[in-house]
DNA sequence: TCAAATCATTGACATTTATCAAGAGTCGTT
DNA sequence: AACGACTCTTGATAAATGTCAATGATTTGA
């Protein structure tokens, strides 16, 4: 359907023009480069072990990040919804294998772009990457609060931490995907829920 | 002393003279824009609520990148020794206060850039963009398997974790401080390092 | 080199959190 | 609408980790 496929790039359009504070040239050259996917829930973008070739911008949905532990529990390193870009950063940059996975835990609506072109734009285009050194930092920036909240919170205050900051996410997402994500089991997550 | 002060540049002129591939233009320039700075151990670069006005760039020593929880501990988010980089990013882009703490914990010697300085570098000089990227890359790189380690590992394969991938912090460093980076009790610490 | 401060270790105990199991509820798919 | 799969909750118990206190060792700065 050719007119879903022109909303989708309109929102990545509008997304780009709107974080670097006008209209880039080369935007329609950019924006075509990107493919659109739709995915089932359920579905992986990236396994572990895997070769990331691709960053995603998410126009519709939520992903998830995660690894899985010497127990085969799962652990969230970050979710992801509209208007959000995602990958492997390490992974993709060098293109070595991750050890993440990257998985669709809502019906998506996806545009991707490879790597191979991903690396002209960035050398070609200076707002293409500005873009993305903006997406570095605030990524980069989000991480450390997480590190600092894991280490200097129990669980109780990460569970107010996560309602007062990402108030979305705690009722968009089950709350199995919520404990993993703040690293205790579900039960736990069941039991402290009642003290707030 | 100016002959120090120069051996100092010299270290700065080759880490980025190696991590860009060749010499770049202008890095007298560019280098000439850092002021030295020597510090005793304790010193602090910046403290809570500050807004972080430079970059610093280690020359030698070891700086300690915390913050204090509700009971007064120490949460380490990260350690910085020779040739590393050192900001609160997101505090130091938007000249915000920060809510972390930058403390030396050995005698340090550094060189440091301020904003203004740095913010034109940054649209002035591709190269120094470049480097700033991929400093930038590979602290969220780091800052992202941090995660997953606090995330998916028990305390002592933290332990394991921390001596694997950075066996040079475990003999630098006082078990108290990395205890304070695992995000575990210094008791729980020399506990555990007795069942390695 | 010495005195003061900090650090590491150990024991006893408290607290937090995980694990296992079972039943009720919810959701998605057909 | 019904089936199956998954999720949430609760209880009982176990394991992991934290806290407090005391002692000896180490380090640091004067």
């Amino acid at each position: 359907m050719k007119s879903k496929f022109n909303d989708m790039l309109q929102v990545l359009q509008e997304h780009i023009t709107k974080h670097l504070g006008k209209t880039p040239e080369r935007l329609e050259e950019v924006s075509n480069a990107f493919e659109p996917l739709q995915l089932k829930r359920g579905a992986f973008l990236l396994r572990d072990g895997e070769i990331c070739k691709h960053v995603y911008f998410i126009v519709e949905g939520c992903l998830q990040v995660f690894v899985i532990d010497k127990n085969g529990n799962e652990s969230t390193r970050e979710f992801y919804t509209e208007e959000q870009w995602v990958t492997d950063i390490m992974g993709f940059k060098n293109q070595q294998a991750s050890k993440e996975y990257i998985k669709c835990i809502e019906p998506c609506k996806l545009l991707r772009i490879h790597y191979d072109v991903f690396q002209r734009f960035s050398s070609d285009i200076p707002a293409f990457a500005q873009i993305y050194q903006q997406i570095l930092e605030l990524s980069y920036s989000n991480t450390v609060y997480r590190v600092n909240t894991l280490t200097s919170l129990d669980a109780l205050d990460r569970i107010k931490w996560l309602m007062e900051n990402k108030p979305k996410l705690m009722t968009r997402l089950s709350s199995k995907l919520i404990a993993s994500y703040l690293g205790i089991s579900p039960e736990t997550m069941t039991r402290l829920k009642g003290k707030l």
